[in-house]
DNA sequence: CTCGACCTTCCCCTATACTGGAAGGTCAAG
DNA sequence: CTTGACCTTCCAGTATAGGGGAAGGTCGAG
């Protein structure tokens, strides 16, 4: 199939494939003829994979680092857990510290509900803000 | 205090500090005789309100936008109340986003824990993924 | 034979959040 | 008086993940 095709398939764009294949995450494309990009069902699983790596929250660059260990010829199960290790806590730092700024924002709410409105003279900077 | 110290009382650079006040996250800093800026403790206060809202996965554009609720002298309280609304709506928002990532990317793990060992064939894609 | 939908390469643009470096001014210490 | 650590502005570059659009080649349908 075409370079169109094979995008939509995987629910990207034709700009997109290209770019991967640019950044390395897919090998030079075979060509037809004419100069035509083709791809068959194997490239499409390639690519669900690096769609659902994103998905996960993976940067391209550590994508590309499972599909360099695979195209290697060696199992990557082994490097891919350590690779979700780390995204799984980088996530609930994340959580964390949003959570806790939601608090402070909550904070402010409160304060600024808790205000009579007579305090809330348009020439004063809102200073329980 | 100068710009260097104020930096490094909230863990940045100068250039950051700058390029904050270029960015309208920060009001344009007094400046001595001899142009330097200066800062006191509220400008660190609010440079440490900024990083932490970085570190919770905060754009720029989100913490200028609350920090504009800070600084609403013009604005009615009632306004300040409903951005704050707003804004913890936006902030529920991406909780829930991450919290959900957090899942799925937890059930990869969990699938991949679970692949005996053998079956991580190079031939194959790691098919849980 | 032309039309429209594809495809190609090429280069530049977007937004985000800085970072680096050049060229020059300021200031306290030795 | 010079040195070094600051500071100033301005211009330019980095990394991420693509998107826009030009200029041109290819192909099936009418």
């Amino acid at each position: 199939m075409r370079i169109g095709e094979a995008a939509a398939a995987a629910g990207m764009t034709a700009k997109t494939l290209r770019f991967y294949e640019d950044s390395g995450l897919l090998p030079e494309a075979n060509r037809s003829s004419n100069g035509y990009r083709h791809y068959n069902h194997e490239s499409v699983t390639r690519l669900e994979f690096i769609r659902r790596g994103r998905a996960a929250g993976l940067t391209l660059a550590q994508i590309r680092e499972i599909l360099a260990l695979r195209d290697a010829g060696e199992a990557p199960c082994t490097h891919v857990q350590e690779l979700l290790e780390v995204q799984l806590a980088a996530l609930d730092q994340q959580i964390a510290e949003l959570t806790a700024l939601r608090s402070s924002v909550a904070a402010l709410r409160a304060t600024a509900t808790a205000q009579p409105p007579a305090s809330c003279d348009p020439a004063r900077i809102c200073s329980y803000l």
